[in-house]
DNA sequence: GTCTTTGTTGGCAC
DNA sequence: AGTGCCAACAAAGA
C-alpha cells in the first residue's frame, strides 16, 4: 500500500491528530522495526510534542520540538491509526499523548521502520533519498531523465532517482503517458519525457484527491484492472502481465505499445 | 502446500 | 560506475 500518495495521505492524518500534544510513553512492540535503537527513539521523543508532518517519498517526518525527528517508513503494509483505547493486531510502536489516545504504527510484515534523526537533510542523503516525485519540478526532472539509461520503469522506481513511486503508481503514470515499461530512456525526447512529467504530476494528484484508496480511483485509471486478462479502460483491450526485476507489472500493449525488451 | 504481494538491501554479473 | 536480476526479510491471502 504505501507509496507516495499513501504516504502523504498519513502525513495529513498524523498532522491532524497527533501534533502539538505531550507525548507520555513510547512503547516499541517489536524492535525488528527499530533502525534507531528503542532506547533512543524513547529518550528522543518522551515528554517533547511532535511539531509538524513532513513527507519526502515514501518518508514520514515527525519533528519534535526540539532537535529529533521521528522517522517513519512503512514498509509494503503499514498505516497509522490514532485511537483511544484498543491497539489493533499488528500495531508495533505507539506513541501515547497525554490525552490518552495513542498513535499506532501498525505494520503487519514488520518490513517498515522507525528512525531518529537531528536533521532531515542529512537523513535523506545519507539514505541516498532522492527528489520527490510531487515535488520535483519539470525542468530537474528532464535534466535527470536526460543522464539515465537502462528502462524507464526501473528509473521511475529507483528511489535514488526519484522518490516516492513504487509498483502500482510507476504502472499507473506509464500507462497513463502511453509508454511501455520497458522503454529504454534514451529512446525518448525531451517532449516524450514533459509528457511524462505532467502525467506523473496529474497522477500523484489524482490519487491524493482519491485518499490513495485502490478501490475508489478514476475510472480511466488501470489501478482497478491490475489483473490479467481485465479490460483496458482506454481501447478495451486485454491488460497484460509481465515482470521485471522479478516483480510483476501490468500494462496495455495496445496504449503502451513500444519495444518490448 | 504453493504462489504472489504495494518495499528495501546486499550480492553478483556484465 | 551504472544497470539488471535474484534472494532475503515477513506475513497474509488466493
Amino acid at each position: 500500500m504505501p507509496e507516495l500518495p499513501d504516504v502523504e495521505i498519513f502525513r495529513r492524518y498524523a498532522e491532524e491528530h497527533a501534533l502539538n500534544q505531550e507525548i507520555k510513553k513510547v512503547s516499541i512492540e517489536d524492535d525488528k522495526i527499530a533502525a534507531t535503537s528503542p532506547q533512543t527513539i524513547s529518550e528522543s521523543l518522551r515528554d517533547r510534542q511532535l511539531k509538524k508532518a513532513e513527507r519526502i517519498g515514501k518518508y514520514l517526518f515527525l519533528p519534535t520540538e526540539r532537535q529529533s525527528v521521528l522517522v517513519m517508513h512503512f514498509g509494503m503494509t503499514g498505516w497509522l491509526e490514532y485511537q483511544k483505547h484498543e491497539k489493533s493486531q499488528y500495531t508495533k510502536a505507539s506513541l501515547n499523548f497525554s490525552n490518552g489516545y495513542h498513535l499506532c504504527f501498525v505494520n503487519p510484515r514488520k518490513l517498515g521502520r522507525l528512525h531518529i534523526t537531528d536533521n532531515i537533510q542529512e537523513f535523506c542523503r545519507y539514505m541516498e533519498i532522492g527528489p520527490d516525485a510531487l515535488a520535483i519540478g519539470e525542468g530537474d526532472f528532464i535534466q535527470k531523465m536526460k543522464k539515465k539509461r537502462g528502462m524507464l520503469k526501473s528509473a521511475l522506481m529507483d528511489q535514488s532517482f526519484l522518490s516516492g513511486l513504487g509498483n502500482i503508481y510507476s504502472d499507473e503514470i506509464l500507462f497513463q503517458a502511453g509508454l511501455h515499461p520497458k522503454t529504454r530512456i534514451s529512446r525518448l525526447n525531451e517532449a516524450h519525457i514533459g509528457h511524462l512529467f505532467s502525467r506523473m504530476k496529474e497522477v500523484l494528484s489524482l490519487a491524493i484527491e482519491h485518499r490513495a484508496n485502490p478501490d475508489n480511483m478514476p475510472d480511466h485509471f488501470i489501478i482497478p484492472h491490475r489483473k490479467e486478462g481485465s479490460i483496458c479502460p482506454s481501447c478495451g483491450g486485454e491488460v497484460q502481465k509481465d515482470k521485471l526485476s522479478g516483480r510483476g507489472y501490468y500494462f496495455c500493449p495496445r496504449c503502451q505499445a513500444g519495444e518490448e525488451e
